[in-house]
DNA sequence: ATGACTCCCAGTGGGAGA
């Protein structure tokens, strides 16, 4: 089984390309973030013709997300229950007896921001719902674009970004309590080159130097971990014409 | 360096992302 995550920064503007990763990827479910779709303008038609059920969540031109799979999913669910969050950011499904949660985590632009302070409610909330959740569904993997580089090891220049947003001891904390919950860093199970990330800035030439950051990750339940077989960042997609400016991480779990 | 690029909605510029 192979789950994977992509955040699309526009999936008007993407599907092209995702349609074309899934014909050389054929994943059982992939969730994705940025769809930046109305419902009304989501492109399930192609998604359905290629072979795939899709639930999808969105609102007009921010955040969004989707989950794609081979069987259709389960249970599904929108956004963190109880919560009250004005933006389209989780999407959760039972696929093949594994729940998959697909997360937009919010950027929180600055630490001592508004938007920072947000952040931090939104990762109490998750941690929350997803301790609820493995408890209903042991088989659980939560991934997305979480907006956090967990260590010093996921970001290309810690000097530079040491306490900025995505590398702040709070981001990090809330990272670990993920962990704490028994969840496991699916990609850190493994021997991996370093300078390993999922997304590279736009600007100054950022993927050519290789600068960039982990922050796109797959966690996996206590009772799946000893079924994950691989966990890699498919850099392919970032070198396409017009790419998103994050890439694919996908997960291998023995059948 | 208040930069750089890309996307969106707008509307001949500006916010947000990370």
């Amino acid at each position: 089984m192979k789950l994977a995550t992509w955040n699309v920064n526009s999936l008007a503007v993407r599907l092209p390309q995702l349609l074309g990763w899934l014909a050389a990827h054929p994943v059982d479910a992939i969730v994705l973030q940025e769809t930046k779709l109305t419902d009304d303008k989501f492109p399930h038609a192609a998604i359905t013709e290629a072979g795939y059920r899709v639930e999808w969540f969105g609102q007009k031109t921010y955040n969004g997300v989707a989950l794609i799979s081979r069987e259709p999913a389960a249970d599904v669910a929108k956004n963190i229950a109880g919560f009250g969050d004005e933006s389209a950011r989780l999407i959760a499904g039972t696929v093949a007896g594994v729940r998959v949660i697909g997360g937009y985590f919010p950027n929180g632009q600055a630490p001592g921001s508004d938007k920072f302070a947000y952040k931090m409610r939104w990762l109490d909330a998750l941690r929350d719902w997803v301790q609820a959740e493995l408890a209903r569904h042991p088989q659980l993997v939560l991934m997305g674009d979480f907006n956090i580089a967990p260590e010093d090891r996921d970001v290309h220049d810690p000097v530079a970004w040491a306490g900025q947003i995505h590398c702040t001891p709070e981001e990090r904390a809330h990272f670990a309590a993920l962990l704490g919950l028994g969840l496991v860093d699916a990609f850190r199970l493994f021997e991996q080159p370093p300078k390993s990330w999922s997304w590279w800035d736009y600007r100054n030439l950022a993927f050519r130097k290789n600068q960039g950051l982990r922050i796109d990750h797959i966690l996996v339940s206590p009772a799946l971990r000893g079924r994950v077989q691989a966990c890699t960042i498919d850099k392919e997609p970032r070198r396409a014409e017009r790419p998103s400016d994050h890439a694919p991480v996908i997960v291998t779990l023995a059948d």
